[in-house]
Order: C-alpha cells, then sequence, then structure tokens
DNA sequence: CAGTCTATCCTTAGCCC
DNA sequence: TGGGCTAAGGATAGACT
C-alpha cells in the first residue's frame, strides 16, 4: 500500500520560504484564526476585532459583533474598568499627588524610559551578534588550545553586564512607573471616577450578526459605517 | 489500570453554561488564538492586531509589530474597505482622535514599552540561568585553555537552547504580556475632553525568577491625567 | 486561489496541584 | 491564576483538483 499523504510535517516557525506555500499557509491559517476567533466569542461571549495585513499588504478582517465598533471602543476608551483587578486603595494623597502631575513630566518619564530600554535592547542585540560572531567562527568546535580565549571572555562579561543591566533596569522602570504613576485614577469604583462615568456602548448581536471576515479589496464594500458611527 | 483523563472532550459551539468552566477556557483560547496569530506572523510575515474584549469587559490585545501602527494604518490606510466615505468616514475621525489622543498614544507607548522591557527581562533571565547552569558545573571559572571539548559542546548546546528560547519566550511573551497586561481607558465623553485616560498595566513576574532584584508580583500601573491637558 | 484528502502534529477539555 | 497532565478532537502540510 502506497502512502496517498505524509500528512501533516513539522514546520519550523521561521519565516516560510517557499512563496508559493506561503500564499496557501497564509491564507489556511488565516481561516484557521478567524475560526477561532469566532469559536472565541460564541463560547465566552467575548468581543473580538483581528486586522490582517497580509504579505501582499492586503488587509483582511474579522469582528464581533463588529469591527469598527470594538476598534472604536479601544480606540477612545469606552470600555469598562478592570473590576477584578487590583482593589487596593493607594494612598489617597499620593493618587491627589499623580493628578496634579503635568503631562511634560510624564512625557520625560517616557523618554527616559524608552531611553533605557532602547539601550537594553542594543545590549541585547550586541550579545546576539557576538554570539553568533562566536558560532560563526565556529570556536566551540575547535581544539581546547585554539580557543578564542578573548571571545569567551566577552561573552562572560556581556553576559554578567546584560543580566546586571536588564535587572536594574526592570527594577527601575517598573518601580518609576508604580510609584510615579500608580493609579491616578485607579480602578476603585468608589471614587468619582469610575464605572458610573462609563457609557457602556456593548452591542449585542444576535449570533452570527456582525461577522466580517472580508478581504478588504477593490470589491468589498462595507455597510453604512460612512456616517454617525462615532 | 484506571484512565487518568478523559482527554479533550467534544464541546458545542454555545455559550459555556458553567462560568468557572467559561474563565479557564476564555484564558487558554485567548492565549491559543494570540498564539496563532504570532505564528502566522512568523510564518508569514503578515502583520496583526487583535482587540479582545472579554466577557468581564477587559481589553487584552495583541500586536505585530506593533497593535497601533497596525490599527492606525487600518485606519488611515488607504485599504479602508469604506473609502468613499470622505472626511465623515469614521476613518478620518478616528485618525483624528488619534491625532488628539496624545495621552492615548503615551499611554499605548508605555504599553508597547513594558512589553519590549518584559522581553528584555526575559532574556535576561534566560542568561542568567544559563549562565547559572555553567556555574554550577564550575568551568568557566577555569582558564579558558583549559576548558575541555565537552564542557565547549555543552556551552555550544546551552547557546543553541538559548537562542531557540529567545524565539520561544518572544511568543510566550505575547501571551503572557496579553495575560498581564490589561489595558483599559477611561471614559471620554464627547464634549469634556478627557477626564482621564487610564492604562492599567500589571505586569507579573513568574515566580522563581533570576531577578531577584525586581519585587516579584503584580504591579498596578496607572497612568492618569487630570481635566485640562488637551 | 479555494476545496479535498490524508496522515500527522497541535490544541485543549477536564482535572488536578 | 497559572501551570501540568492525559487523551481526544481539531487544525493543517503537502499533494492534488
Amino acid at each position: 500500500m502506497t502512502r496517498k499523504s505524509r500528512g501533516r510535517q513539522k514546520i519550523e516557525m521561521t519565516r516560510m520560504s517557499k512563496a508559493s506555500n506561503l500564499l496557501v499557509t497564509f491564507s489556511k491559517r488565516r481561516s484557521g484564526l478567524f475560526k477561532k476567533a469566532y469559536e472565541l466569542h460564541t463560547l465566552c461571549g467575548a468581543e473580538i476585532a483581528i486586522l490582517v495585513f497580509s504579505p501582499g499588504k492586503k488587509v483582511f478582517s474579522y469582528g464581533h459583533p463588529c469591527l469598527y465598533s470594538i476598534i472604536d471602543r479601544f480606540v477612545t476608551g469606552k470600555s469598562s474598568p478592570n473590576s477584578s483587578s487590583s482593589s487596593n486603595n493607594p494612598s489617597s494623597r499620593l493618587l491627589e499627588a499623580h493628578r496634579n502631575a503635568s503631562i511634560r513630566e510624564l512625557n520625560m518619564q517616557l523618554t527616559e524610559m524608552l531611553n533605557q530600554l532602547e539601550a537594553d535592547r542594543k545590549r541585547g542585540e550586541e550579545l546576539i551578534k557576538l554570539r553568533k560572531a562566536n558560532r560563526e567562527k565556529c570556536w566551540w568546535e575547535a581544539p581546547v588550545n585554539e580557543l578564542g580565549v578573548e571571545e569567551l571572555e566577552q561573552l562572560k562579561v556581556a553576559m554578567e553586564e546584560l543580566k546586571k543591566n536588564v535587572a536594574k533596569q526592570a527594577e527601575k522602570l517598573i518601580v518609576d512607573a508604580s510609584n510615579n504613576m500608580t493609579a491616578l485614577f485607579g480602578t476603585s469604583s468608589e471614587h468619582v471616577v469610575g464605572p458610573s462615568n462609563i457609557i457602556d456602548v456593548k452591542v449585542q448581536n444576535p449570533p452570527g450578526l456582525g461577522l466580517s471576515m472580508t478581504p478588504h479589496g477593490s470589491f468589498s464594500t462595507f455597510l453604512g459605517y460612512g456616517r454617525g458611527f462615532f
């Protein structure tokens, strides 16, 4: 009996090389993704929006119950506050202080954090480069006495450096963030700003409605989202 | 021999009745969905954004390479399906909203940055693990030229492991980040501009981290702003 | 491209820690 | 909540239409 198919084969999780396969795979997996989204929606009642730019820059979207409403909700932030998370009530003094924080300060903090982050990333990349360079030299396979002492030392130093730095930055950033921006308005519903202020725009749709799985190509028309949407 | 588990059972594709199951399933499937998105991204080079509103109205988001950029591109892009409607279309309005919502952008950046930071931290963690593993064997301290072939082989394997892990961690990061970060934005009613814009970012450190400098536990970071900033 | 088919690989329901 | 476990169900690579 001759095998009709080798069945599903394992594939590397890297960019597919063959363009033909890539296209087919993209199509199939996109369908799969949307199906998963649909299932998540129906099983759990979640509302989901997915945007996909294909390698060919075509756009596909999925939305339940309605793509735009979800995006809009996300962007304009009409979501209800997170009720499950910290109901901890930070000192109201601190809260007050934060309320008065200027956007400029926050901006500076952000800039600084971004800088630090960039530094971290560069360090990480350097390490990777170093490692790669070393690997290319195949120094680990060379006879012992031909080992690049410097390379090893470099690697060691780099690793230690990176470790220290990352740890430091992580602590600093997170603590900073925590200290400086903690709970400006919190999630506590007891205070002025809370769920009470929020207009729940949830639209409950009958199952199966509002589903859009559309390649936004030339012919696709979108139903009357033109005006009055927001 | 008694069956240890009945394994995966078929389920109806309708809203789950049991709330407990629903929550777990939501979590798992959301992870699965994000993973699929990640795979689609890496395999096919697609750019994907996913927004998920949980049944509890919590927001989870996924974005490769950048959530905001994708949404923005979708909203502003020529690929916008309803380009027929000119300046009244939701796209323009959304874009405008974006442009004006510097705070939201900052929030996004913050989210993104914390994401990146988490990635860096994990990378550092990997390195630390590797180093620790090496230290336990006490062969890095020996003069380099005394390193044995086996040790070098070990190092090689470890490094390759690390490389794989980096990719894996990246994937995991996506899921973790989304699991651990819940971004919420406060209300912003039509005329009163942005009473509050809140981003709630929870960064949860896995137990047993190598980064002892980083406090373990949850951080809740709220970025909020008083009235009249913009 | 979209649909079929098959043999695998992957995801996850149900339970537990 | 998060992570493991097991085994069944589901997704899909590859080949073909």
